[in-house]
RNA sequence: GGUCCCUUCGUCUAACGGUUAGGACACAAGAUUUUCAUUCUUGAAAUAGGGGUUCGAUUCCCCUAGGGACUA
């Protein structure tokens, strides 16, 4: 069993992150092969860089030369735009607001990457994720636990929410010990030539992009009608309460569904480009000023083309303490651990990536999967993630309704 | 058709005849951020037009262009 070294093969980002994580398996005593992959080039709505992917390939082959790798090259891009850019559109379409990051990790990274990388007769396949991965054992096999990074201000172990057992059973997070202030020291240090590279921005692969104008490739732009709605709509008397003790399936579903605005609830103030490229809580773009205080988006209707809006940022439409996540689209890091119906537990919860973790308890019923949150949550986001943590170990996630 | 009252950044508005004409929202640019958002900092931006009176006019007066439950 001893003998030939663990072969790993490394992302290759062209950032800081990918290159010291490279160096820290060589550290461990792997053998590391450098591996780039591009997945888009289209420019469409993209600021900055007119051809980013390139810039990055250059930096990568540069740290693999430096740290004496092989490195190698892959074109994804294919494979990125139908199972990530395609699930873009599609859901903006749907008036929700997908996370095409978690599901470039689900399906891009830990999917096709990977299988490039076990061509390449990969053990293990790395990336410079900020998180941790343990393996323990039982008597029922090895169990793979997704841990947040050390460094708490950069954990991304969000974005890898979707990934499964088996996915993380090959997957290793060299720098998640680390803090990034040290991987940009370590890099200094090596002398590589991303040490100083600006944190990369955006939708992973793509940029940052102006996203009316980038969805726009696909979604035509529609004129309708913004209506502001005051924050003493009855809408907005919900009995939150009511979840607290013995919730019967009615008092969840009613709770946790998003308010049913109608344009007959408030007035019209404004005409907006479509309601698909708005999101909630958003208060950027709506081009209505003259308002004591800011409007944020409250409610979204694409069949009807409506946009909702709410003066000031304590408005009640902009927070619920409840949401769903349909049966199909509970996902269970940790299988083991998942509820069954009727069962219920107490976790930390986070609706995107760097909110601080919320206290609240996760519903197991029949009808779908509710988490109630000890306080009214801002912005809770339909097509957006909701992560759960128990302890520093992300055991599940799945889409809000 | 008469007697009145209004007119200031894109918007809503503030300014005893003396201010770099202020603020909020909107907008823009940076910062933060591997999603979308949020948040922070900075910036640009106006006295309807024309005449007066005053050392000095957003402010007072007079004319031309847009709004008001007194008038057979």
């Amino acid at each position: 069993m001893t003998g030939r070294k663990k072969r790993v093969v490394i992302g290759l980002s062209g950032g800081v992150d990918s290159s010291v994580a490279a160096r820290v398996l060589m550290d461990q005593g792997y053998e590391v092969i450098g591996l780039f992959m591009k997945n888009w080039h289209d420019t469409t709505g993209v600021l900055e860089s007119d051809c980013p992917w390139l810039d990055d390939k250059y930096d990568a082959e540069a740290v693999a030369r430096k740290l004496n790798i092989p490195f190698h090259f892959v074109d994804l891009s294919a494979e990125y735009r139908a199972r990530v850019v395609d699930y873009m559109f599609a859901e903006y379409e749907k008036g929700r607001t997908p996370n095409p990051d978690v599901l470039c990790n689900r399906e891009i990274k830990f999917d096709v990457f990977m299988e490039k990388a076990f061509e390449l007769g990969a053990d293990y396949v790395a990336t410079g994720h900020y998180c941790r991965k343990e393996t323990i054992f039982t008597e029922n096999g090895e169990i793979h636990r997704l841990l947040a990074g050390a460094d708490g201000n950069k954990d991304q172990s969000y974005f890898l929410c979707q990934l499964s057992q088996k996915q993380l059973a090959k997957a290793l997070f060299p720098i998640g010990e680390m803090m990034k202030p040290d991987v940009r020291k370590v890099a200094g240090e090596l002398k590589l030539i991303t040490a100083h590279k600006k944190d990369s921005q955006g939708i992973c692969f793509v940029g940052k992009v102006d996203l009316p104008v980038f969805l726009q490739q696909k979604l035509k732009a529609k004129e309708g009608r913004v209506f502001l709605i005051p924050p003493e709509s009855e809408l907005f008397e919900r009995n939150w309460g009511a979840v607290d003790e013995n919730p019967t399936d009615e008092v969840f579903e009613e709770l946790a569904h998003p308010y049913p605005f109608h344009p007959r609830d408030g007035q019209k103030i404004g005409e907006h480009n479509g309601a698909h490229f708005y999101t909630i809580g958003q208060r950027k773009g709506l081009d209505i000023g003259g308002f004591p205080e800011p409007l944020f988006v409250i409610g979204i209707n694409v069949d009807y083309n409506q946009v909702y809006v709410g003066m000031g940022k304590e408005h009640p439409g902009l927070y619920r303490r409840v949401l769903k996540i349909l049966n199909e689209e509970v996902h269970w890091i940790r299988p083991d651990l998942a509820l069954k119906d009727g069962e219920s537990r107490r976790l930390k919860i986070r609706i995107r990536y760097r909110q601080p973790l919320q206290n609240g308890i996760l519903y197991q019923r029949e009808n779908g999967a509710f988490i109630v949150f000890d306080e009214p949550q801002r912005g809770i986001t339909p097509g957006q993630f909701a992560a759960w943590y128990e302890n520093d170990e992300l055991t599940g996630s799945g889409v809000i309704s």
